[in-house]
DNA sequence: ACGTGTCGCTAACACGTTATAGTGGGTGCC
DNA sequence: GGCACCCACTATAACGTGTTAGCGACACGT
């Protein structure tokens, strides 16, 4: 009714209803073992809602010590489509949870990682980025629960990072084994996405070694068509001859894709290419890009489920099931 | 030194350098009109690095009543590379203003607006996407400041809203205009962007109006090459032919690029395209693309501006310059 | 010796919420 | 009528912080 200035608070709606602030809590939290009149639970929620009352986030989470915040972190790299996707499937896979998921992009020259936490006091974290164990320790001290979705290189916190990165580019080795003798591989360039170009190498070599193959080629391929072409020309030069290329993601891929086109060679007659991602731009790529689906609702489901045990200790719900990789085969591989 | 599984507060810190609670407070807070003995300063100092002691963020935004995390409010057509830059532009710009950006992605299906802005409390809502008045209303009378980065259609709360997109279009179509006699659209197939799309197409409009051309031929163009291949039939059918057009971004050029192919035309000969982002993908792409480059650390500027002159009336320290448009001419038109 | 300041610090309150202990009033039982 | 007991509700104590009022001690001028 009074639209004051300032905040409307229980208070306001226990003065309203004219019962006690304890009341008004019990009534909009439903608490269980606490009997509530019906007539007074209704005059209740009629105040609440004439006031617009809304509970103050902050408040409850200092009474709680935790909020339903998770948060999480990504590096600095350029977000592309499938970055996108992810949050977005991340955001609702917490939801159904019960959680709010917000993410917060860590670029450089930004505040610094503590800042970040210290201001939202989220109750776990999910990076994607990695940080200093000092950073983790003072998280952890400070109650909130750290999961690394990274690939650890070094075994650090191997049973709190999951990863499904190697798959793909198992995926990837295991079509274009079917046809090429000697495979390569497209890395990106820019050691800022190491933690996910580094797996996905790491899973080319794994197929590689597993069928017989030679160890892939790997050659940096910095994002313009000359650039591409030269890596083009060394990988037909080698003895025996690359034709079969892995790409870290669809840009890269196209890239490489324009390099042959540079060179006046057509995929996927001189060379194979795949990418990853399926993002809009493979599908009318000339030729049309072969890439790699991720499962993203399924990898996002599975995150929740990792972070949401941690917090609560509850089992998960549903099977663990792994998330599946799909290639949307087209024309360049 | 004693890792307690709580929560490291500020009277640990009291205790363990042997003063109040209060002193610490000032201390870590540099309170100014309060004088405070070099040597205590050290030893709570010393004692606060000692425990790790990090203060709660929950009872800072409780006592001050606003917090220092500004939300942005992102909609759910899928993030493409502008939206990530754009991102980490405004976590940059926020962090300079001491304010802590987060994004939360409004996914169909997951927490209602007012869950997440009562979950995070912040000090402003950046919205990317159209809400409804009362929830607008709602977190003002929470002491929220709302401010939508949209193009208001309505005239609603236009005071608030701040808008470049137009200006996109109008270079879009200036540059096709300097040897097009008659302009395309090629609209985006998915109502969730029209915040974005139906500004580019007034741009269009506007340059087409002033320059005297006929109003341009508005066509939808899903991303299939096959659907793209009909749209450029139509261009070309229409009397006079359609031979410029702009895209609503990368994507959409693309595939129009490819409906090209489809037919066995070539971009600029037969039709020339500009796109919107300047995406990787639009660097290799063939016929490489022309794309409309936003200055979008600018935009981002503009908006933390915008945020922080609306939150503590200050006035804005650098001179309100509008963003610049800058067009990448590749070989596409 | 005594008021007057200043210095350096502390006690206490408020922010808004939830949970626990407690309280007045009605009812049933003997 | 007195006692126990349940019911529906209220008073109050936290959660951790920033801030204001205040307090003892000491210096200083007369």
């Amino acid at each position: 009714m009074a639209p004051r200035s300032s905040r409307v608070t229980s208070a306001d709606v226990a003065r309203e209803a004219g019962v006690s602030r304890a009341t008004v809590s019990f009534v909009l939290n439903n608490t269980q073992h606490q009997k509530i009149t019906e007539a007074t639970r209704q005059r209740v929620l009629a105040a609440a809602e004439r006031l617009g009352y809304a509970p103050s986030a902050a408040a409850r989470t200092l009474r709680y010590g935790r909020s339903d915040v998770v948060l999480g972190l990504l590096p600095d790299w350029p977000l592309g489509f499938a970055a996108g996707q992810l949050i977005q499937e991340l955001t609702l896979a917490f939801a159904k949870r019960n959680f709010t998921f917000v993410v917060h992009s860590s670029i450089r020259g930004a505040r610094s990682l503590s800042e970040i936490w210290k201001a939202l006091t989220p109750a776990a974290v999910l990076a994607f980025e990695p940080f200093s164990d000092a950073d983790a320790a003072a998280m952890r001290s400070a109650g909130i629960e750290v999961i690394a979705a990274l690939y650890d290189d070094k075994g650090l916190g191997s049973d709190e990072s999951i990863t499904t990165a190697n798959a793909i580019g198992a995926a990837q080795a295991r079509h274009l084994a079917a046809s090429h003798g000697r495979l390569g591989y497209a890395y990106p360039d820019d050691e800022r996405v190491a933690v996910f170009s580094r797996p996905r190498l790491d899973g080319v070599r794994k197929v590689c070694a597993e069928l017989g193959l030679p160890d892939p080629d790997v050659r940096t391929v910095p994002l313009t068509p000359s650039a591409a072409a030269d890596a083009v020309r060394s990988w037909l030069a080698a003895d025996p001859p690359v034709t079969g290329i892995c790409a870290f993601n669809d840009d890269v891929a196209m890239t490489v894709l324009a390099g042959l086109r540079h060179l006046g060679l057509q995929a996927p007659r001189d060379m194979a290419v795949i990418g990853v991602d399926n993002s809009p731009a493979a599908a009318v790529s000339c030729p049309p890009l072969t890439s790699v689906v991720q499962d993203l609702p399924a990898i996002a489901e599975l995150y929740a489920d990792t972070v949401t045990v941690a917090l609560d200790g509850a089992q998960s719900p549903g099977n663990p099931v792994e998330p599946q990789i799909r290639l949307e085969v087209r024309e360049s591989a």
